[in-house]
DNA sequence: TTTTAGCACTCATACTTCCTGAGTGCTAAC
DNA sequence: GTTAGCACTCAGGAAGTATGAGTGCTAAAA
C-alpha cells in the first residue's frame, strides 16, 4: 500500500494532536481539526490504512487510534515541522547557561538541571570521553607545616584540587622538590601507564619517607577515574509524575528508580554520530525504557571531551519542541566551552513554524 | 485520665504495628501481639481511652486506629526502644564511608546520598554555616601565557579552583603581584566586607588594565556565597513511591517537588540545639511537610561548618531504625572529618533491643 | 471495680450490573 | 474515490449490593 501524502498529513496530525491531550483520537476530530476537507469516513477508511501498514494502533476496538513507535519514528523523520523557539524561550536558555554555569567543574551536573528545567522531562547528564585523560600539570601549595593543597590540571583542562593533612611536618623545598618529580614523571599518562613499578621508582628518586607521592599521585588516579568511569547525573525525575502516562505507579516507580539509581552510565544512550539523536519506545535496548522516548543531544567539552545531556519521556513526547530546545541548548553549551559567543538571537514567532 | 503503663504498651504495640503494615490496627490485632495477656474487649476500652486522649486516631468508624501526631510523639520520645545497629549495618554504613567520601570537597552531596541509600527514604543534604565564612588565601597558578587557575581556600578550609582564560597575555611577574595584593587586601573579610569601594581602591592600587582583580575576587565570591547561602542536595526521591501513603499521585508530586526544586535551603528543618532532632507531620513548618515526618542530624565537617543530613518519609516511618541509622552516620562524617577513626563496631545482635 | 463475652451497628472496599457515548467497520448511494 | 447511514463494540462511570473487619455498648463474670 502506497503512503500518500493525504495519509501522511492524518497521521501527523493525530500525533500532534495525540501528543497534546494524551487521548486516542478518532476519526471526526481530524477531518475537523487537519484542515483536509474530507468527511471523518474518508479519514476513516485512511486510519485503517495506516493501522495496516503499522503506523497506528488502537487501544481497543471502540476507541480511537494513538500512534505506533514505527509512526512516532516517521513523524520525527519527515514530518515533523521545526519549531522554532520563541525569543522568551532563547533568552531563558542563554540567560540559564550564564547563570548557572559559574561554577564551570560543575557543568555536567548543572546542565543536567538546566536541561529538566527547561523541558519540564527528567533529565539526565553525563560525560563521555573520547580519548583517555591524563594529567596535564602538579602543584602542590603549602598552606602551614602540616597542610598543603594538591592542585591537578588534565589535558582536558579540567582542575581538581585537594586539601591534605599530614602527620608530620614539610619544609617548602621538600615540597618544591616532591612538585618537580611529579611533573616530569607522571604528566601525561593515561591511568594504565601509572603503573606500581613506577610509583616505586619514583618513590625512590624522591626520598620520599611519608608516602606523599602516592598520596598525591592516588588523588590524580581518583580525578582519571572519575573523568573516565563516567558519572550520570539525573534531575527533575519529579517531572514524570505530570505526564499521565505515569499515573499508574508501577511505570513510575520503574523508571524513576532506574533513572535514579546512581549506577551504570553505559544504561544511558548516547548520540552515535549526530550530535543529536531520538530514541523512540522499542528502539531502546533497555528494558525499563520499551515505552518511553529519549532525546539525547552531545556538546563539547573541551579537548577530547564530550558532554551528552538527554530527556526522557513517554513516547508521546512534544519531539518537534524537545530537540529544538534541546538543541539550542547544546549548541550553547559548546560555544560557551568555545569561548565562543552564545548563537544569536533571532527575532522570531512562538511556536510551531 | 491517666495515661497507665498498660496504655503505653498498647500505644506502643499499635505503633509499631502500624509502622509496619500501614493499616489500621484492630484491638483484636493488639490483643494477641502485644504480650498483654487481656481480651480484645479490653484492648478496645483502652483504645477509646487513647484516642480521647489524642493519640490515636480513627480513619472512619469501623476500622482500627491509627497512631496521630501526637502519639508517634510520645512514642518517640518515650516508648521507642533502641534500635540496634547490626553488624552488618555498621559494616555497610562504613563501607559506605570510605567509599564515597573520596572526594572530600563534595562531601554534602555524597553524604545525601548514602543517607537515601541507608534508609530507602528520600535524603537531603546541606551545610550549615555557624560563622561568617572568609578567603584565607589566594594563589595564582599559571598555565599559559594567556590563561591560569585561581585556587582558593576559606577559613574553614574548603578548597575551590577555577580555570580562568584571557584574551591578552599575561607574564609571571603581573600575576605574582596580583597575588600579593589579593592576600593582603581580600583575606578575611566576609561576603559584606568585600565591598565595591574596595576593589575600586585596589584595582588602582594595582594597575590592573584588565579587572583581573574583580575576576578573582567575583570568584572568591561566588565560593563565598556557595558556602553561605547553603545549597540544598537532595537523593533517592524515587523511594517515596514505595510507601502507600503515595499511592495517590497528588502526595507524592507535591512532597517530590518540593524536594525536588533545588530552591530555598531554609525550607529544609535542621536540627537546633541537639545533634538530632525529629519532626513528626504538623510539627513541620511548611505546609508541604505537614503529614510528612523529617529526621534531621548534623556532623562537624570543619572549623565553624556543619552538615546536615535528613530523611523525609510519611509520618509512619521507622523511627527507631532511622534514628540509628542517621545518628551511626552522622557520628561516623565528624569522625571523619576530624581525623579521628570511624566508631568501632559493637558486636551485636539484628534488630530491635 | 475491672475484665470479658456477646451482639447490633457502621462503613470502606470490592464486586456486580447496567448504561452511555465515542468511535469503529461496513454497505450502499453519490 | 467519497460520503451518509447504521449496526456494533467496549471502556468507563453510576448505582446498587455484599462482605467483613472493627467498633461501642451492655450485662454478666471475676
Amino acid at each position: 500500500m502506497e503512503l500518500t501524502d493525504r495519509k501522511k498529513r492524518i497521521l501527523r496530525a493525530i500525533i500532534e494532536n495525540y501528543i497534546e491531550s494524551a487521548e486516542p483520537i478518532g476519526s471526526k476530530t481530524i477531518a475537523e481539526s487537519s484542515g483536509l476537507d474530507v468527511s471523518s469516513a474518508t479519514v476513516r477508511n485512511e486510519m485503517a490504512d495506516l493501522e495496516a501498514m503499522g503506523y497506528l494502533e488502537q487501544p481497543h476496538t471502540s476507541a480511537g487510534r494513538i500512534p505506533s513507535p514505527k509512526g512516532y519514528r516517521l513523524y520525527v523523520n519527515e514530518l515533523m515541522g521545526d519549531y522554532r523557539l520563541s525569543l522568551q524561550e532563547t533568552q531563558r536558555i542563554n540567560q540559564a547557561l550564564h547563570m548557572k554555569m559559574q561554577e564551570l567543574d560543575r557543568v555536567i551536573d548543572q546542565a543536567g538541571r538546566i536541561v529538566s528545567q527547561l523541558t519540564q522531562y527528567p533529565a539526565f547528564a553525563l560525560s563521555s570521553v573520547m580519548e583517555r585523560v591524563t594529567i596535564k600539570r602538579f602543584d602542590l601549595l603549602m598552606v602551614e607545616r602540616s597542610a598543603f593543597i594538591i592542585v591537578v590540571m588534565t589535558d582536558t583542562n579540567v582542575v581538581r584540587n585537594r586539601l591534605v593533612r599530614l602527620p608530620t611536618d614539610l619544609s617548602e623545598p621538600q615540597l618544591q622538590l616532591l612538585n618537580t618529580l611529579l611533573n616530569t614523571t607522571f604528566t601525561g599518562l593515561t591511568l594504565e601507564e601509572i603503573t606500581p613499578e613506577l610509583m616505586r621508582v619514583a618513590q625512590h628518586a624522591a626520598g620520599d619517607s611519608y608516602g606523599l607521592i602516592s598520596l598525591v599521585v592516588s588523588f590524580a588516579i581518583e580525578v582519571l577515574e572519575e573523568l573516565e568511569h563516567r558519572k550520570v547525573h539525573t534531575a527533575g525525575i519529579a517531572h514524570l509524575l505530570e505526564h499521565p502516562e505515569y499515573r499508574s505507579l508501577e511505570k513510575a516507580q520503574s523508571l524513576m528508580s532506574y533513572l535514579s539509581e546512581d549506577s551504570d552510565p553505559s544504561r544511558f544512550p548516547v548520540p552515535k554520530d549526530n550530535p543529536m539523536s531520538i530514541l523512540i519506545g522499542p528502539e531502546n535496548v533497555a528494558d525499563a525504557l520499551k515505552d518511553t522516548s529519549v532525546v539525547v543531544a552531545s556538546y563539547d567539552i573541551g579537548e577530547g571531551m564530550r558532554g551528552v545531556i538527554g530527556v526522557v519521556g513517554p513516547t508521546r513526547m512534544d519531539y518537534a519542541k524537545i530537540t529544538a530546545r534541546l538543541s539550542y541548548l547544546a549548541q550553547g553549551l559548546s560555544k560557551l566551552f568555545g569561548q565562543g559567543e552564545l548563537p544569536p538571537v533571532e527575532e522570531n514567532h512562538d511556536g510551531k513554524k
